[in-house]
DNA sequence: TAATATTCGTGATAAAATTCACTTATAGAA
DNA sequence: TTCTATAAGTGAATTTTATCACGAATATTA
């Protein structure tokens, strides 16, 4: 057992921002049946250095063997681990548009242990219409909804001028966890956990960076 | 004109992944009237230090003043211009599934000066359908148009296999930046700018953060 | 079996990012 | 006009993150 867990070292955030990233290209060497990795190996497939990647690991126990590198199937499992995929998480979605009907019907995330119990949108087009094995439902519903069927994760996925009123609806039935993509920092009501995820922030900063480069010239 | 500036000192990482952060919140104020704001105020809307707001200003220039504050529509112009969002940059997108729709009919997009000259598809089903005004294109033809009507950006929105192909037929093209959707570390060729941004990772890291909240219960 | 090459885990060091705390400028009040 | 309060800008200190470099363990070869 890592010295470092059992000192109750916490783990900082760029280490956490770091494993779905392992997690990613461990999948990806398990699908291509490879055994084992070093961490010299595996850095370079990641662009980080070996010792980011090692010093990362030890912060919650010893996966590796000296002279021989890592068993791909036992780091995988440990980084799932590490994760919480062995458990499925149930969710809701606000918001029928595009980015909602994405997160239906990309296979990617019920592998990982997202369950999507219901979706709802406000906009009368998009109700009651399909969208994977969903039927949409009426906003108005959600609180009742979740009283009945009650989930972990809220996700929100409205224009931003709703956001904020479906994230305390969520809130308030008891989400554990919102998963944002409205343009917005949302006010929080109790300890639930927001994970944003702003496109249009990464977008300007892929025009930072063109300018950037173009400086350079 | 600041010093920092003058001494061409390098813009660190973290302070560029703000920029956007920042014009997001005074777009913002600017929609709501608020003429003026200090670094106190506005880093409190932003559950940021003002000292950080101050130190991230620093490395582009002086805009505020001493004893007033900031002038918001003088912080904004400001950062639009070190963000580069007087420009127009023009993009394509390849993959026609839900991520690609929602871009191309996301106003928040075309009104930052993206503008989307072409959508790709290599699936038959999608080939000739409308996308907001545009007609999706077969794949096959990508080079070709880009031959014809260049384009500085190019977006993957394709699934993980195809994303690497398309990569390189865009930079191929000359593209200058990609924006991938696809949960893939792309292999560059040239100096062409990659910004990823991988709604797995994120989710990921949404559920690590449900379970380290439930392991201090 | 012994010798050699790997490679992990980690304490120490370096670099990067954040915060502190102070100086200076100026707005607004008296 | 003078005084006081406010608040930007910034060098220095602190904290966080990343890298180095080495000891210890194990695999592999001779």
């Amino acid at each position: 057992m890592s010295a470092k867990t059992d000192k109750m070292v916490t783990v900082p955030k760029a280490v956490i921002n770091r494993l779905p990233m392992y997690h990613r290209f461990l999948y990806q060497l398990l699908l291509e049946g490879k055994e084992k990795i070093s961490s010299q190996e595996l850095s370079q497939l990641m662009r980080i250095t070996s010792s980011q990647l090692r010093q990362d690991l030890s912060y919650f126990g010893e996966f590796g063997q000296q002279g021989y590198g890592y068993r791909v199937e036992t780091l995988y499992q440990a980084i799932s681990g590490i994760l919480g995929l062995e458990k499925q998480y149930t969710a809701v979605i606000v918001g029928a548009g595009n980015i909602g009907r994405a997160i239906v019907n990309y296979p990617g995330f019920s592998r990982r242990g997202l369950k999507i119990t219901g979706i709802f949108d406000n906009n009368p087009k998009n109700i009651g219409s399909q969208v994977g094995n969903l039927t949409v439902m009426d906003v108005e519903h959600l609180a009742d909804f979740l009283k009945k069927y009650p989930v972990q994760i809220g996700i929100v996925s409205t224009p931003v001028q709703a956001a904020q009123k479906v994230a305390y609806i969520l809130m308030k039935s008891g989400v554990r966890g919102i998963w944002n993509f409205a343009p917005i920092m949302l006010e929080k009501n109790g300890d639930v956990v927001v994970e944003d995820i702003h496109l249009g922030d990464s977008l300007l900063t892929l025009f930072y960076r063109l300018n950037e480069k173009e400086g350079k010239n």
